[in-house]
DNA sequence: ATTATCTATAGATCTATAGATAATGC
DNA sequence: ATTATCTATAGATCTATAGATAATGC
């Protein structure tokens, strides 16, 4: 399995990295078991036997189209945190990143998709999942608690708590309010500052 | 289809309330497509082809139990809103009503199973949804509003903000810290209230 | 006669493998 | 010689239907 590593960063050359595309797509928009091989191979333009050649089993793809998302959502992240000094300007920045992305749908991945794998990519994937998004978000707040911009609260219950916040945007513009994504967001991040108390 | 009007309410005697229950928890558990009328069946001790002596397809299945979870959602919402006076106390019983049941998984359940069915029960499901669990919500944060114990914000977007919390309890449960849930509601509903801010 | 089950199976997928074939690079 | 595709298909499911059968209630 030697490989170019230049690979996974082409743009969309490779056949290797059409496939990865079109499963990243498909997968995120339906999940893991509402995808066949099939699909994917149309998406791509060639024959469903032919991804075999790529990767040796759906699982596999699965599991090295969720990596790269995972590691694609850590630069983003650490990126727009950085860039940063203060945490409202943070968080402001970190939601911009997520609008301005696909949605990842963390919550459907971690309930539907991944207890569909093997114990081991469960445990692979779960751990890039931790280390990519929860940690990065989390440290944020920790980091914000030892400046005391923030008052003493759990991190990782802040860092949950700010997540589901991003994840649930669909479900918020799914109702008749066609407010823009973008004014939904502020709001919130609003009341998670200042407290819903007049 | 005449039926019993008691059929739906029996504990489990019955048998089309066995399979109902038998498959509420499977498709709870592991979403639409990851359960088959195999598992049912198996679940429920009888044979597959069975089950479609009371349901004339997976999908209808489906779509009863899930309206049924819904309904029940509705009914428990509704008495723990108007069981209490003040926005504060409504919280904290809808909190603990969401955690002594079995985790809805709706942002799952509007991603990646409602997109298998037919436009028709897509359609259905979401209005049940919608009015069984969100408008119940979103009402309780209007009428807060109103008596002025909370500040001006789009009662939908405080709705979605709220539901995406309580769907984020296993995410940050899963990390390493196991602090019992109601703690962690309860860290979550103060931040809520009073916001990060010292 | 109705209710609730069973066995057997059709028909439609889906994943994955085997082996052929064309194009590319040395 | 290697790379990337193809055709064909095995083998395993899965949903749903047809028709038989046993038990229950009038």
């Amino acid at each position: 399995m030697s490989e170019s590593p230049l690979s996974e960063l082409t743009v969309s050359c490779s056949g290797r990295s059409r496939v990865i595309d079109a499963a990243e797509r498909l997968f995120r928009a339906r999940g893991y078991s509402n995808v066949t091989m099939r699909d994917i191979a149309k998406e791509v333009g060639i024959r469903q036997a032919s991804l075999y050649y790529h990767f040796e089993s759906k699982e596999q793809l699965y599991v090295a189209v969720t990596e790269l998302e995972f590691e694609h959502h850590h630069k983003g992240l650490q990126h727009a945190i950085e860039q940063q000094d203060n945490l409202r300007a943070q968080l402001d920045c970190v939601a911009k990143w997520f609008l301005c992305q696909p949605p990842v749908h963390l919550l459907s991945m971690l309930h539907t998709d991944m207890p569909c794998l093997s114990e081991e990519n469960l445990k692979k994937l779960s751990e890039s999942s931790h280390r990519c998004i929860f940690v990065p978000i989390q440290q944020m707040f920790e980091q914000a608690q030892k400046r005391g911009e923030i008052r003493q609260t759990r991190p990782n219950v802040l860092a949950g708590f700010f997540l589901s916040v991003m994840e649930s945007i669909p479900l918020v513009i799914t109702g008749e309010t066609m407010a823009p994504k973008q004014a939904v967001v502020n709001e919130m991040i609003d009341v998670l500052f200042n407290g819903l108390k007049p």
